[in-house]
DNA sequence: TACTGATTGTTGGAAGTCCAGCAATATTGG
DNA sequence: CCAATATTGCTGGACTTCCAACAATCAGTA
């Protein structure tokens, strides 16, 4: 969930990036930028970030979820959920119901062409997988998984 | 380069994340939002993101680098390079000199300020990598190193 | 039950980023 | 040498995100 359309950029190899290329931090902030890059990338575009497809998804698995719950799962502030949600429901993706037991609250849950597109999005983002590691192996993408967990344990 | 100070946002145990966990574009995002919240952390906080950390190394690497080039070298727009080194500039971290060749460029170099902050800055990073990888061997530290370069090659 | 404190969704303001388009300057081809 | 094309830094507008503050509502306690 960040700008960055489609612009092909590649790392000038004329300058010198100093210490960055040994540190860890740096080549995970680059492999996620490129990520970014290239999600929307492919054959049927559609609008939607890696952030937007992870509300989607959560929301589909979580029928009537709160929005407070839905940041806490994408660990976005409750103010950008707002902006979100309303991002989805003008396109008529998601609606916000009155929720039973809480006054306060909002139950969210996907329309039906929210559902249809967020198929569409999953064949989509599975392409994306395949392209993000067709240089690994089985085993080397599992090695990967299990290290990018291991980096902020805490956090899940 | 973008937002979040230091919230300290856990994942919520409750919400069903459906298909994500198993994604490693969703794993490679955590980490990196995990990361950045992780920056500006411990004792010395000072005010630089990863992003404009990154900056500096390359200027200082680079002296009288023009401002294009630090785009490509970056990742970054031309345009988002104007605000960054207008920021920098007003810091008094960083100056903007006319370019001997090209009267379109500014040469950026570092003031003595800005590599003084840069010393620092190092220091704090380091120990931010120490805090990132305390859970890894140095093995797998390599092989981390390795698995990250190897998502998108084409880009380095 | 009535207070106190937490939670929920929302707004407003700030920051960082992108893209499209501009004028000034460089570079290249005829 | 000149015209066409490319590059450079910049501005303006749009997004996305954050934080701080708010009113409404809920939950726990005296």
């Amino acid at each position: 969930m960040t700008p960055a359309k489609t612009s092909d950029k590649k790392a000038q190899p004329g300058t010198d990036l100093g210490l960055l290329p040994g540190l860890v931090g740096y080549q995970l902030r680059l492999a996620q930028i490129a990520l970014f890059r290239d999600f929307a990338r492919g054959p049927g575009e559609l609008e939607v970030t890696p952030g937007l497809f992870g509300v989607l998804v959560i929301i589909e698995a979580n029928p009537d979820l709160k929005q407070s719950d839905l940041a806490r799962a994408t660990q976005l502030d409750r103010s950008t959920v707002v902006t979100v949600i309303d991002n989805l429901e003008r396109r008529g993706l998601v609606e916000r119901r009155a929720a039973l037991n809480d006054r306060r609250s909002n139950a969210i849950r996907l329309t039906a062409d929210g559902l249809a597109l967020l198929r569409k999005l999953k064949r989509q983002v599975s392409q994306h997988e395949k392209r993000l590691l067709s240089n690994f192996s089985a085993a080397e993408r599992e090695t990967f998984l299990a290290l990018l967990l291991k980096v902020f344990p805490e956090h899940r």
